[in-house]
DNA sequence: AGGACAATTCTTGGATACAAGAATTGAAAA
DNA sequence: TTTTCAATTCTTGTATCCAAGAATTGTCCT
């Protein structure tokens, strides 16, 4: 379908966005980036317009990329686009989902109980101890988090039966909250960890009985209160579009520390 | 905001497309392209990397840009997603819209109401007349229709106060409907022809009443009728995805003659 | 020390070069 | 006449080149 090299490395350049190593603000230099990826800059140029038009970079005449942060604003337009999206995904999910995909929701759900009562576990412990470090568990469990909770809300939109929506509703996750996203939830207390999964439950129930509106209604709800919890933690935390991050190089133990981990202080 | 030269040719294009003047299906070879605008391939190949993201074109691995033709199917999904959001944005704009804006949409109905009047007439005159052809004043009456509509519809995005809402309504109608919307109308016959104008006397109502359920309600109807009748259209009319269409050469009176107007026979 | 400004170095945007692989053409065979 | 297949011609994909304009540096002045 697509051109082979310039997608895959808007991809490998988009993934680098959404870890953190790229920040919001960061340059990206044509240049850089070909050493880095061993290309010429020409591919590279390209893959920067790809993101670009899908809004994750922004570029200006004769400057370099810059990876684009979103405004509080933009964050709060995109939880209300979503719920909409996602609310319309579920009701028509409702009657398509077959029963081998709630089966594999269920089996996701399983997982990603897990990853919460991880989180939960250490998000107790840092509650004790003000000192408590964002642990290599504590990302992997984050990331678990993230993982199946995608996987949990794919299955719906692949259930819907309309390509065009699940596109639709992808390119806004994509786009440039899912960092924000993995930012939140080392956030959440463990109440809040845990009122994600009864959303959940109550998705999946209204999904088996094959309740139009009710799935409907559970998803709108779900979207909409996680929102407002993104917004608020953002309110407190997040450094705004205008001030510039520093790039995260590789620490001593290799492993990159994200923009993120250090906002709460 | 985004570099100058590469975003003009991606917009002139793209009108291209919208236009007719390359169906769908048809080959876009960069050097043509790069000499018509007089510059050189770089730029165009950045142009058309932004239109396929877009999703107008779609390009495989060494060979021709294709103009996307969109299935059956991705024009109803496509009307789907775009009621429910026109939908929310009503609803929106139901609380929000200013007397000022709510004073344009009369003033833009008014123009709709007599692209319409012009529309009936000679669709009644064609109807009488097999043999009628496509006339100058029709397309321009078609032109007009489909700009007082657009900016109808326009007042209703900008009033809703999420920019990511109108943004997202925005590229799913520039996709790849917007030359099938225009080439349907011409088979709307007087009666169809006025109730769209029905349709949005009402959406006029009920956000001047600042009903917020009946506005969105008013809307939803209006878009699903709207695409029931595009997808009706399209069952009798259109050559599908896979047929190669014809490139439109400018005619001896250098007007341009775009793939529709010659689906109904 | 700190700020203004000129010289220098980077970085981008567009043009061009060239190799690899499609599309087309034309001749020979069925 | 139609089909097949090799030779030829187009077209794309990546690299490289160069000029124009940012960003940075260093110096001089206050």
């Amino acid at each position: 379908m697509t051109a082979k090299l310039v997608s895959e490395l808007a991809e490998k350049i988009q993934q680098k966005i959404a870890a953190g190593e790229f920040p919001p603000g960061h340059r990206l230099r044509q240049e850089l980036l070909a050493k880095e990826f061993d290309v010429s800059r020409t591919p590279i140029r390209e893959a920067l317009r790809q993101l670009e038009t899908k809004g994750l970079v922004s570029q200006s005449h004769r400057k370099s990329a810059v990876v684009s942060a979103p405004s509080l604003r933009d964050v709060k337009e995109t939880y209300q686009v979503r719920a909409e999206l996602e609310g319309l995904a579920a009701e028509l999910a409702a009657t398509w989902i077959t029963d081998a995909q709630l089966a594999l929701m269920r089996e996701t759900h399983a997982r990603f109980a897990e990853a919460i009562e991880t989180l939960a576990r250490h998000s107790a412990k840092a509650q004790r101890d003000k000192a408590a470090r964002l642990t290599k568990q504590m990302s992997a469990a984050a990331e678990a988090w993230t993982r199946t909770n995608a996987a949990f809300h794919r299955i719906i939109h692949d259930a819907c039966d309309n390509r065009r929506l699940s596109a639709t509703i992808h390119d806004l996750n994509q786009g440039q909250i899912r960092s924000i996203m993995l930012a939140t939830i080392l956030g959440m207390d463990a109440h809040r960890l845990r009122l994600t999964l009864t959303h959940h439950e109550r998705i999946l129930g209204r999904l088996s009985a094959r309740d139009v509106k009710g799935a409907r209604e559970a998803v709108v709800t779900h979207i909409q209160e996680s929102g407002e919890f993104v917004v608020r933690w953002l309110e407190r935390n997040y450094p705004g579009p205008d001030r510039q991050m520093q790039a995260s190089k590789p620490d001593a133990d290799g492993s990159i520390r994200p923009w993120w981990t250090a906002a709460d202080d």
